[in-house]
DNA sequence: CAGTGGTCTAGACCACGCT
DNA sequence: GCGTGGTCTAGACCACTGT
């Protein structure tokens, strides 16, 4: 049997004192909490004893950081919600002839209010990629990098891949046509195919120094990404990777057995 | 614009090196990395800058930590898939008849490798609880702690409830009938209720000081927790919360659209 | 500019795992 | 018992954010 410690770790002592007031709202949401040198003298400990609490309660999900300005509370932000039904509506929409994206279901946003950076590359499949694909690698691929705002806010990065053999030539290879109404479902719909499923594989992890900048993501929030296979039947006719912030989003999966 | 640094800062300059090596296959998986104090004569910083270093592996997955033991390159490890079609398997083997339950189909072990850790208690539903069920706060509900293990190993821990007064003085009740062949799936059938859907909401975090213990996870690993609905039609059956270490899982959802 | 967090140093004592 | 990482102290200089 491990000696319990009598003395509980310091920086613990500070993290719990810490997340009590953010739980009784004494630091209620948006509310910076005291800066570093303050938290030393309140608690008398030393600089790297407080960073640690504060550490701990970042990966805890209950507080931000910025530099120059502090550490808050985690604010209340409408929680986005990821259902595995946004590609049924899209395809709803898409064949009663609705404008909208998945992405625009997803935010409930109207879809004038949100805007998108792009950039359109001709790629070879890597190893990876082709995998995803079930092609050769080194098959070429048109690579499409979005990133999404909604009101001026970066909310979503995402790579789209498609065989360029398919798009070459199509309206879908010109970036002035995205946004498209409908996204890729109703750009496969007017290529003649119509998306039969959708796999998602979603993993977490922390941002890379580009998504930082890019979603502008506080220190400690992790994002998640989700790998997306589209199929019409078996074939994978698009293979894309999204990336989001995890505080901003709830992964929601319904799974039909009947 | 921002001036870029002349100096890389030396933890990256060490973390870069280190997962190099691992990347390259100098330090493969498994094996140790030299400890902080040779890394702080190696790369002439102070422990401090090293353990930055180490934290920053962590985040990234590339390593684990253990006390007295050491950090190690992240050893390659069979990854369960957690497939969405798991419950429609679980659902033909019970109307089949046949032995197993979605742990034991994720796992791809037999149904005799595995063994679990269980505990009932009848308590009084909490408002999040309730909020699930779409009961009201304070029903009372018969709630199943298990701990699963694949050959000894702790593998995932899951909070199951139902309505007590659904099961009480069923089989289900009664702890030494667990494990049940055919999990939940099979329980609610033999009380004559065949499952229509199920929801399944993933999260991702750092797991809780109880975590880390009974699933025995090393530092700098996270956890994904399942929040999952079983349906009946419109009815709310069950709930439960499904803990996993996070590197060892890859969440797979098929969506069907036709 | 003052104040914030980010990085870094150079010590120290402790709990834990292995042999 | 020895070496590992875990915790803690007391300094220092820097970059970034706001006023």
């Amino acid at each position: 049997m491990p000696t319990p410690r009598q003395q509980p770790r310091r920086y613990r002592q500070v993290a719990d004192e810490l997340r009590r007031r953010i739980e009784a709202g004494t630091t209620p949401p948006g509310a910076l909490l005291p800066s570093e040198s303050t938290l030393m003298a309140e608690f008398s400990v030393a600089r790297g004893t407080v960073r640690e609490a504060l550490a701990l309660l970042r990966s805890e999900g209950l507080v931000l950081t910025e530099v120059g300005r502090g550490t808050y509370a985690r604010p209340i932000v409408p929680v986005r919600r990821v259902a595995s039904d946004r590609y049924r509506k899209e395809l709803e929409q898409v064949r009663s002839g609705e404008l909208g994206t998945s992405f625009t279901v997803d935010q409930q946003v109207d879809w004038s209010a949100y805007s998108l950076d792009k950039e359109f590359r001709e790629v070879p499949a890597t190893a990876a990629i082709a995998d995803l694909f079930g092609v050769e690698p080194g098959t070429m691929l048109l690579e499409r990098h979005f990133l999404f705002r909604t009101h001026g806010v970066p909310q979503q990065m995402s790579v789209s891949r498609m065989p360029l053999e398919l798009v070459a030539g199509t309206p879908i290879a010109v970036p002035e046509n995205e946004p498209w109404p409908g996204g890729n479902t109703a750009q496969l719909h007017s290529l003649g195919h119509t998306v039969t499923s959708i796999r998602e594989r979603p993993t977490w992890r922390m941002p890379t120094q580009e998504e930082t900048e890019a979603l502008r993501i506080p220190g400690g929030v992790s994002v998640v990404v989700i790998t997306r296979q589209t199929y019409v039947h078996d074939w994978v006719a698009e293979v894309a990777h999204i990336v989001m912030r995890a505080d901003r989003v709830e992964l929601d999966y319904l799974i039909h057995l009947d």
